[in-house]
RNA sequence: GCGAGAGUGGCGGAAUUGGUAGACGCGCCAGAUUUAGGAUCUGGUGUCUUGCGGCGUGGGGGUUCGAGUCCCCCCUCUCGCACCA
C-alpha cells in the first residue's frame, strides 16, 4: 500500500468503477423500501460554485447512508435549463442559447462528476429538451381544459427600451437592470395559472408538513395571506353605482368617514367631477411615475385627491367623500377601502392631513378617546360606541353581528380574502417553453392539438435584446392555420416562466423516458413523494409553493396520487467568506492576496465582513481549483464539518487544511497497521486498553448513526469519527489479541466515513482486503454489549458545584453511590461541619449534596 | 411594525431529555523527530488568582438541589414579509 495519500488517482479510479458497474442505477422494486432523495437541480451557468458543492455533498451523505441502510435510493440530477442568462449570452457573444446551454451542461456535468456524487445519471434530463417541453405543454392543455389556465389583462413592469416584461427582481430603483432606463407599468394580456383555487389547500397543508422548517411554512402562510372579513357595498350619491370594499373590521363600519380607491380603480374616472378634473389628473400623473416597487415600499408619502363625489355609509346614512389614494392597491381586496381614521393608523394620518372627520367607534375599557385629542389610531379591542343598535357590544362579537345585519339587508356579506394572486406565467422571451395556443380571428384562442406537440423553438433566430420577443417577429413560427377552422391564424409567441419547469421535474425523474404522457403513474406512485428535498432557503416561497401547487393540479388531473411533493425539506445555509479589499485596487480574490498584502501594490489589505460568496465581492473559492489541490473528498468533508447544514458556512482555508490532514491521518492509520491486522484472528473477549477501544468503536457507530439519521448533524458525526481515530493513534497494540480490536476500529472508521468521503473509504476498504465495495456489507451495527462498562465515573457536587469525582460500579444503587460520594476527601472538606439537607442522585450522571450552615 | 431564528473561548462550532459548559477542528504554546524548514507524532491551551479557589454561555430578574437549556423583561444581529384595508 502506498505510504502517501494521493486523491487524484484514487478519486478517478473509483469514479470510473462506479460508472462501469452502474452502482447508483435504480429501478422500481416492490420488495424494497424506497427512499427518494432530491437536491434542487442547478441552472447550467457553466461553472459549479461552493453553494452547489455544499448542497450536493449534504445530499450525497444522505443518499449513500440510506443506500447502506438497505433502501432503494432514487438520487437523480438534471438541469433547470431555460432562462435569461442563455439569452444574454446570445446577445453579448452571438452564441445560440441552445448551444450555450448544452455546452454548459456538458462541462458542469464533468464538474459534478468530479465530486463523486452518487447519482443515477441514466435519469438525467434538461428542461429545455423537446421531450420535456412536450409534456409540459400537454399539462398546460389539460389545465386549460379544467379552467386552471386562463388569460387576462394585468399590469406588469415594462421596459420600453428593451420591449419586454421585467420580473420585480429585475427592476433596480425603478430602472431596467440592463439598460437603466425608467420602467413603466403596462397592461398586457397574460396567461395565468389559477393557484388561488388551491389557496386554502396550500394553506391547510402547511399545518401538516412536520418535516419542513417552521420558517419556510411561516413564509408560505404569510404569502398566501388569508384574512377573514366582509365585503360591503357603498352606494354612490346621485348614481346607480355601488362601490364594493373589503374590510377585516366590519365592527368599525360606523366610523367610516370617507372612502379611498386605488388610482387604477375602474370607477375612478366616472366619479371625478368636472371641478376636480384638473387636480385628479395631476395626481394620476404623479402616481404613474411611481413604479410598482416604490408604490408598495412603505416609505412613500401618503397622498390622495378628492374626486368630488360622495358615497353613503350604509349604516350611518352619512355622505362620505370619495378619495383616490396612492397607497391603495388595485390587486388586493376590491381596490377600494372604507376609511376608519379612528381605528387605522394610515387613515388617521390621512384624515389629519386632509382635515377629514374622525369618529371613534371602539372604546377600550378605562379610556375615553376624543377625535380632537387622539394622537394615533386605536387598533386594539374594545366596546362599540357611536354605533347605534350595536353600542355596548365587544368589538369581536360586533364583527359577526354587523356582518349578519348587512347580509340580511343585502348590503354586504362575510368573505375571505387572500394576498396570494394567480400566477402570471407569460414571458416575452425566446429561451423558454412555448405556450401551445393559436390565435384565430374567428375562433379566438385555440389550444394546439395534442398530436402537434411539442411546439419547438425555431432555431434561426436573431437575438439582439431589442424590439421585444424574437418569437413575436419570427414569421414562420407565427404563421399557422387554425386547428378548428383552418383559416390563417397566429401562434402565441410568449413562453412560460421558468418556474413552470421546476414545478414538476421531481415527478418526471421517476420516469424520465416515459413516452405515453408526462408521468408514468406506476413509477411515480412507487417513488413519490420525495422523502428528502434539499436546497437553498431562497426558494422558500416561489419554487416550493409552485411545486406544491403543481403537485395538487397533477393529482386532480389524475397523473399522480400524492397531495404534497416533499415530505421533508432541508434548507441549507449559504457559503460565506471574508472579503478583502485593497485601497488602490478594490475587492481582491483570495489568490491576489499574500501575507495580508495586495499582490499588485503591496499595500496591506482591509479585511471586510464575512458574507455570501459572490463574484462582485471576489470572496469566492473555485471548486475546481479546490479539488485540484486537495481532492473531492477534502472539499466534501470540509463542507460538512465546518457547520451544521442549516447554518451559514464560513469558508476558511485553514479549516480545509485541517480536513486534509485528517484524511492523511486516516490513510496512515490504515497503512501503518495493515501488516499487523492483515491475517489476524477473530475478535474474542478483550480487556484493558483493548476493551476501551472496542467500546469506543461501538460508541462511535451509535453516535454517528444517530447524528446522521434524521438529525443531519454531520459536523458532530465527523467529530466523533475523529475521536475514534485519535483513540486508534493512542492505542498501542501489544500481542496477538490486540490486532482484531484494532482491525475492527479501523474498519469501522472506513465504513462510517463512506457517506462523507466515499473515494477514500472505497480505496481503504479494498486495501483492507475486501472486493465488493464499502457499501456492500451495509451500515455498521453497534452492539449494546460492547457499550457496557463495569464502572462509571460520577461527578459529586456540593450545593451544585463540582467538588469531586468518584468511580462506582455500574449497577451500584443510590445508597452505595451516596456513600462513595460522601467518602470523597475533597467532598468532605466542603461538607465538614455543615448539615446535610438532601442528597440528589441522578443515575449515571451525578450526585448533588445539599448542605447548609 | 409583523413573523421566524440567532447571540457560548482568539476563530468555526459541541453540549440530543434541566445534570461535569467549551466535544471536534482551526489558531497559538511547548516537546520529540529533523542539518534546517516543511510534514509528522506527543502534550498544553476559557478567564482571574497562577496554592486552595473565584468568575464565566448578550444584559437584568425568576423557578429549581442544579439553568447555555425553562419563565418574565431588556439589548444586539440575521432572514422573510410589509401602506394587505
Amino acid at each position: 500500500m502506498e505510504k502517501q495519500y494521493s486523491p487524484d488517482q484514487i478519486e478517478q479510479k473509483w469514479q470510473q468503477e462506479w460508472e462501469q458497474r452502474q452502482r447508483f442505477r435504480v429501478v422500481e422494486d416492490a420488495g424494497k423500501e424506497k427512499f427518494y432523495l432530491l437536491e434542487m437541480f442547478p441552472y447550467p451557468s457553466g461553472r459549479i460554485h461552493m453553494g452547489h458543492v455544499r448542497n450536493y455533498a449534504i445530499g450525497d451523505v444522505v443518499a449513500r447512508y440510506k443506500r447502506m441502510r438497505g433502501y432503494n435510493v432514487l438520487h437523480p440530477m438534471g438541469w433547470d435549463a431555460f432562462g435569461m442568462p442563455a439569452e444574454n449570452a446570445a446577445i453579448e457573444h452571438g452564441i445560440h442559447p441552445a448551444k450555450w446551454t448544452y455546452e454548459n451542461i456538458a462541462s458542469m456535468r464533468v464538474q459534478l462528476q468530479r465530486l463523486g456524487l452518487s447519482y443515477d445519471w441514466q435519469r438525467e434530463f434538461a428542461t429545455c429538451d423537446p421531450e420535456y417541453s412536450r409534456w409540459e405543454q400537454l399539462i398546460f392543455l389539460k389545465m386549460l381544459e379544467q379552467g386552471l389556465a386562463y388569460k387576462k389583462s394585468s399590469s406588469v413592469n415594462w421596459c420600453p427600451d428593451c420591449q419586454t416584461v421585467l420580473a420585480n427582481e429585475q427592476v433596480e430603483e425603478g430602472c431596467c437592470w440592463r439598460c437603466h432606463n425608467q420602467v413603466e407599468g403596462k397592461e398586457l394580456e397574460q396567461w395565468f395559472f389559477k393557484i388561488t383555487d388551491y389557496a386554502d389547500e396550500l394553506l391547510d397543508w402547511t399545518e401538516r408538513l412536520p418535516g419542513w422548517p417552521e420558517r419556510v411554512l411561516a413564509m408560505q402562510r404569510n404569502w398566501i395571506g388569508k384574512s377573514y372579513g366582509c365585503e360591503i357595498e357603498f352606494p354612490v350619491v346621485a348614481s346607480e353605482q355601488k362601490i364594493k370594499v373589503f374590510t377585516t373590521r366590519p365592527d368599525t363600519l360606523f366610523g367610516a368617514t370617507f372612502m379611498s380607491l386605488a388610482p387604477e380603480h375602474p370607477l375612478a374616472a366616472d366619479l371625478t367631477t368636472a371641478g376636480q378634473q384638473a387636480e385628479v389628473q395631476a395626481f394620476l400623473e404623479t402616481v404613474a411615475k411611481q413604479d410598482k416597487i416604490a408604490r408598495t415600499s412603505g416609505e412613500l408619502e401618503k397622498q390622495g385627491v378628492f374626486t368630488g363625489s360622495y358615497s353613503i355609509n350604509p349604516l350611518t346614512g352619512q355622505q362620505i367623500p370619495i378619495f383616490l389614494a396612492n397607497f391603495v392597491l388595485m390587486d388586493y381586496g376590491t381596490g377600494a377601502v372604507m376609511a376608519v381614521p379612528a381605528h387605522d393608523q394610515r387613515y388617521f394620518e390621512f384624515a389629519r392631513k386632509y382635515q377629514l372627520p374622525i369618529r371613534v367607534v371602539i372604546q377600550p375599557e378605562g379610556e375615553t378617546f376624543l377625535p380632537e385629542t387622539m394622537l394615533e389610531a386605536w387598533v386594539g379591542p374594545g366596546v362599540l360606541v357611536n354605533s347605534g343598535r350595536f353600542d355596548g357590544l365587544a368589538n369581536e362579537a360586533a364583527k359577526e353581528k354587523i356582518a349578519a345585519y348587512l347580509d340580511e339587508r343585502n348590503e354586504g356579506r362575510k368573505t375571505v380574502n387572500y394576498r396570494l394572486r394567480d400566477w402570471g406565467v407569460s414571458r416575452q422571451r425566446y429561451w423558454g417553453t412555448p405556450i401551445p395556443v393559436i390565435y384565430c380571428d374567428c375562433c379566438g384562442a385555440v389550444p394546439v392539438p395534442e398530436q402537434d406537440l411539442p411546439i419547438l423553438l425555431p432555431e434561426d433566430v436573431e437575438l439582439t435584446g431589442e424590439g421585444g420577443s424574437p418569437l413575436a417577429r419570427h414569421q414562420q413560427f407565427l404563421a399557422v392555420d387554425c386547428p378548428t377552422c383552418g383559416n390563417p391564424a397566429r401562434r402565441e409567441s410568449d413562453t412560460f416562466d421558468t418556474f413552470v419547469e421546476s414545478s414538476w421535474y421531481f415527478a418526471r425523474y421517476a420516469c424520465p423516458d416515459f413516452e405515453n404522457g408526462p408521468l408514468d403513474r406506476e413509477a411515480v406512485n412507487y417513488w413519490m413523494p420525495v422523502d428528502q428535498y434539499i436546497g437553498g432557503i431562497e426558494h422558500a416561497v416561489m419554487h416550493l409553493l409552485y411545486a406544491r401547487f403543481f403537485t395538487k393540479v397533477l393529482r386532480d388531473l389524475g397523473m399522480l396520487d400524492v397531495d404534497e411533493p416533499f415530505t421533508n425539506l432541508l434548507t441549507q445555509g449559504m457559503v460565506c467568506m471574508e472579503t478583502q479589499r485593497c485601497p488602490e485596487h478594490g475587492w481582491l480574490y483570495p489568490e491576489q492576496v499574500s501575507d495580508g498584502k495586495c499582490g499588485e501594490c503591496g499595500i496591506a489589505v482591509e479585511l471586510g465582513r464575512t458574507e455570501k460568496m459572490s463574484k462582485s465581492k471576489k470572496n469566492v473559492v473555485d471548486p475546481n481549483q479546490l479539488i485540484d489541490l486537495y481532492g473531492a473528498d477534502t472539499a466534501r468533508l470540509f463542507s460538512l464539518f465546518a457547520a451544521p447544514p442549516e447554518k451559514d458556512l464560513e469558508w476558511n482555508e485553514q479549516g480545509v487544511e485541517g480536513c486534509s490532514r485528517f484524511i492523511g491521518r486516516i490513510w496512515r492509520a490504515v497503512s501503518d497497521n495493515l501488516q499487523l491486522i492483515e491475517n489476524c484472528a477473530e475478535l474474542q473477549a478483550v480487556e484493558g486498553a483493548a476493551a476501551e477501544l472496542h467500546r469506543k468503536t461501538h460508541q462511535t457507530i451509535k453516535k454517528v448513526t444517530e447524528d446522521i439519521d434524521g438529525r443531519f448533524h454531520f459536523n458532530t458525526a465527523i467529530a466523533s469519527i475523529m475521536e475514534l481515530v485519535n483513540a486508534i493513534y493512542g492505542f498501542k497494540a501489544e500481542g496477538e489479541s490486540d490486532a482484531p480490536v484494532l482491525r475492527e476500529a479501523l474498519e469501522t472508521v472506513v465504513r462510517l466515513l463512506a457517506p462523507f468521503v466515499p473515494h477514500l473509504s472505497e480505496e481503504l476498504w479494498e486495501q483492507l482486503g475486501y472486493a465488493d465495495g464499502v457499501e456492500a456489507p451495509g451500515w455498521p451495527q453497534w452492539h449494546d454489549d460492547a457499550l457496557k462498562t463495569s464502572e462509571i465515573t460520577l461527578v459529586v457536587q456540593v450545593n451544585g458545584k463540582v467538588r469531586g469525582k468518584v468511580s462506582v460500579a455500574t449497577e451500584a444503587d443510590n445508597q452505595a453511590v451516596e456513600a462513595a460520594a460522601l467518602a470523597d476527601p475533597n467532598v468532605q472538606r466542603f461538607i465538614d461541619g455543615k448539615q446535610i439537607r438532601k442528597v440528589i442522585c441522578v443515575p449515571g450522571r451525578l450526585v448533588n449534596i445539599v448542605v447548609s450552615g
